[in-house]
DNA sequence: TCTGGGGTCCTAGGACCC
DNA sequence: TCTGGGGTCCTAGGACCC
């Protein structure tokens, strides 16, 4: 018995929750960049704005009221802890799913649907953010039983069997849970168009067609539990740090300091999580939406000789890797650093001749601690260039303050 | 003027091993 | 008429998720 609690619009709502003036009005948060939309209020949606719209076509939007707001990603992390933080108080086991969403275990609860308005109310209460839950036998029907409450009721029971094949009835195949644009379109080719068909169809065809992960969805719509609630986080695979530039950037040493500012970053992430990685990767990519322009695209990656997760070594490996790696004449729009085959160093088999990790990491610590107490940058690597605004850094016109992680950013309330 | 960033899982095919 | 059989590892590509 899964419940799935998801946030509504989540960034907008946090930009709200903390500037009570937006309430009522069309806001959208933008991708890095101030590239296209990426979350929008229930105002803005009704402007008709889409998911993942460019920027640049909301211009004239803004004149009629429209408020457009650079993505604050540190705001957005510490609202989802605190949402987490309220449930954690009021059920036993969860599982963090996304920034957003989180499944409880709502086995052995006698009056659900009460339950989950009570929670419902006190998440808004203690966080401002609106949100929606789910409740069903399996994750699949939660999350379907979610977005069905995204309708209006706030909250949707469907262990009821007669309320569940209700509601498969006329659910949209494109909207299931594990069913994407491609499948959906497939799918609906072939006749099924409604969650109900696809958990009616026929299970050798869904295998042979379509592998086992959908079939897993298939029973999940039946109500057959395949998934189970993770509390813990399974340790990363790979750490990406990748942007687009503010701009083209023709100069090759920029991209190298770039690169050099993903891969320190990237590092920073993998002692966060207490990880060793055995693999770098960099690659970099001119502008796509500008075919017209010499295209590159380059990748390169190595095997380290032993793990790390020193940024001195990561560094110098992407350093290596830059030789003759791009090319003159083109301008690139974004470039990126991949740590690859990551483990915890405990579980690193070791070696009788070498060590299983190398690195100096008394000194990381210093540096993470340094930068933790003073702020981001305090402490860091002459390669990334240590410029204030470099060229290739990122466009953003409108951040909110780090209301919640800030000092100085800490809102002041007038009596 | 310009269109994001960060993940996972599954499968097929080739290389290689005994 | 004849080609062996069974296995793992790695990689690329395709699908999905938020």
């Amino acid at each position: 018995m899964f419940a799935l609690v998801d946030c509504n619009n989540f960034y907008a709502s946090c930009e709200i929750a903390w500037r009570p003036h937006l309430r009522g009005r069309p806001v959208v948060v933008l991708s890095n960049n101030d590239g296209c939309a990426i979350a929008r209020s229930p105002e803005a949606k009704a402007l008709g704005i889409k998911m993942g719209q460019p920027a640049h076509e909301l211009r004239d939007l803004v004149r009629s009221g429209l408020v457009m707001c650079s993505a604050n990603f540190t705001l957005y992390g510490d609202m989802s802890r605190r949402v987490v933080a309220i449930l954690r108080e009021q059920v036993p086991r969860l599982e963090v799913y996304s920034v957003d969403e989180c499944f409880l275990d709502f086995r052995g609860i006698r009056d659900r649907e009460a339950f989950a308005h009570r929670l419902r109310e006190r998440v808004r209460r203690g966080t401002g953010i609106n949100n929606c839950i789910g409740i069903a036998e399996s994750k699949g029907l939660a999350k379907l039983a979610n977005k069905i409450a995204k309708r209006g009721a706030g909250v949707v029971d469907l262990v009821d069997a007669d309320r569940r094949n209700a509601a498969l009835e006329d659910f949209p195949i494109a909207d299931v849970w594990g069913v994407g644009p491609r499948w959906a379109a497939k799918l609906s080719a072939i006749g099924i168009t409604t969650a109900a068909h696809l958990r009616d169809a026929s299970p050798a065809m869904i295998l042979e067609r379509y592998g086992v992960t959908l079939l897993r969805t298939q029973r999940e719509l039946q109500g057959t539990a395949c998934l189970t609630l993770d509390e813990v986080e399974p340790d990363r695979q790979q750490i990406v740090v990748s942007r687009s530039f503010g701009e083209r950037v023709e100069d090759h040493a920029a991209v190298a300091q770039a690169l050099a500012t993903f891969a320190v970053r990237a590092a920073e992430k993998l002692r966060k999580r207490g990880l060793v990685a055995a693999g770098v990767q960099v690659f970099a990519s001119t502008d796509t939406f500008r075919p017209e322009l010499r295209q590159h695209h380059p990748c390169r990656a190595m095997t380290l000789p032993t793990a790390t997760s020193d940024s001195r070594l990561i560094l110098a490996s992407v350093h290596r890797m830059l030789a003759s790696f791009l090319r003159r004449g083109c301008a690139y729009k974004r470039a990126g650093v991949a740590l690859l085959d990551l483990a915890r160093p405990s579980a690193l088999q070791s070696d009788l001749f070498a060590p299983a990790v190398v690195g100096d990491d008394k000194l990381m610590a210093l540096v993470d601690g340094i930068n933790r107490r003073f702020g981001r940058g305090t402490a860091g690597f002459g390669a990334t260039g240590w410029q204030a605004r470099p060229t290739w850094g990122m466009r953003q016109r409108d951040v909110s303050p780090c209301y919640t992680t800030r000092w100085a950013d800490l809102p002041i309330a007038h009596c």
